[in-house]
DNA sequence: CTTAATTACGACCTAAGCGGTCGGATATTC
DNA sequence: GAATATCCGACCGCTTAGGTCGTAATTAAG
């Protein structure tokens, strides 16, 4: 279905939060869970998560909470998701190609390894500061281009 | 996790095989099925899917089989996606925002469904005839920034 | 007209993963 | 030492993906 997970979701909403309240020093996970309805105890394994990767800072104790570790233009949403659902792949022949080399060519793995590589991109470019919507993002429209996006296409469809 | 589902895999790999033989009127599903290892039941199911959708022809009977219904540069992959694993949405909150509107403000799905576009139009760019590995698809370079990507990107990270 | 191939369709099953909870341990501040 | 927190592992229910089975309807070939 390709829709990322809600544990994902909530990970880049308190990443968002938290990039939105830089002058909270530690910003709790139940504080987070109560102000958009997320259930506590989940959103603190994600945050946990979040710290193992080296994304959050964490303090524990009374008036502790979490930090962003870096700035929040230098966290990116691949990131984010890459250390909640783990690495992600659109194959669902994983990346090795392990499986499907026994049952002949699976010969639409090398294009769609490609899209992954595409998407994987577009999730770079973005960082956590972008999320916070100052409405329009404008310029830089030729900017993703320039993501390693291998052009697949010859025959280009206009987006809805 | 973001893939998509062995289903669509399936089917993406059926509709190469029919565009890369043109010359069969028919195909069955058992023979794609036997070239590349995949249970056969299923992707007869996945075929009658596709046929519903419109994508493929199909003929009942003996001798019988599938073909595409159009030219394989006029299938996008967006539509072969769609017709097997129905509408997909980033978000896990599902479009509506009707379960999030209540749980204060989902701050973060305007700019995720901005993501959830791009990734669409990547996918609609990209034709079944488009799969056939013709080695190298160069050119068009900048032919993706035009399909309604909004730049989300302030500062773009090089991919891998 | 019988047989074999093939699409069409629905019921069913199983394993895995997501979303979530619970309980307890550790750390820190007051 | 009591109140807040992070930390961490175990557990659980539910959905869904992935796949099977059985059966009916269609069509071509002998």
């Amino acid at each position: 279905m390709l829709k990322l997970t809600k544990k994902a979701d909530y990970g880049l909403i308190a990443l968002k939060y938290l990039a939105e309240h830089p002058e909270k020093t530690a910003v709790s996970a139940k504080d987070v869970a109560d102000a958009y309805g997320i259930p506590a105890q989940l959103l603190a394994k994600i945050l946990q998560q979040l710290t193992k990767s080296g994304l959050l800072k964490s303090h524990a104790g009374m008036n502790g909470g979490y930090a962003l570790a870096r700035d929040p233009g230098k966290i990116s949403t691949f990131e984010v998701i890459l250390a909640i659902d783990g690495p992600f792949f659109i194959t669902s022949c994983t990346k090795g190609a392990k499986d499907c080399e026994l049952s002949h060519n699976c010969t639409i793995k090398e294009p769609l390894a490609r899209v992954n590589d595409t998407i994987a991109g577009v999730l770079k470019s973005i960082s956590i500061s972008d999320l916070t919507d100052h409405e329009s993002a404008e310029g830089h429209a030729g900017d993703i281009a320039k993501i390693g996006l291998v052009s697949l296409s010859t025959h280009v469809v206009e987006a809805k």
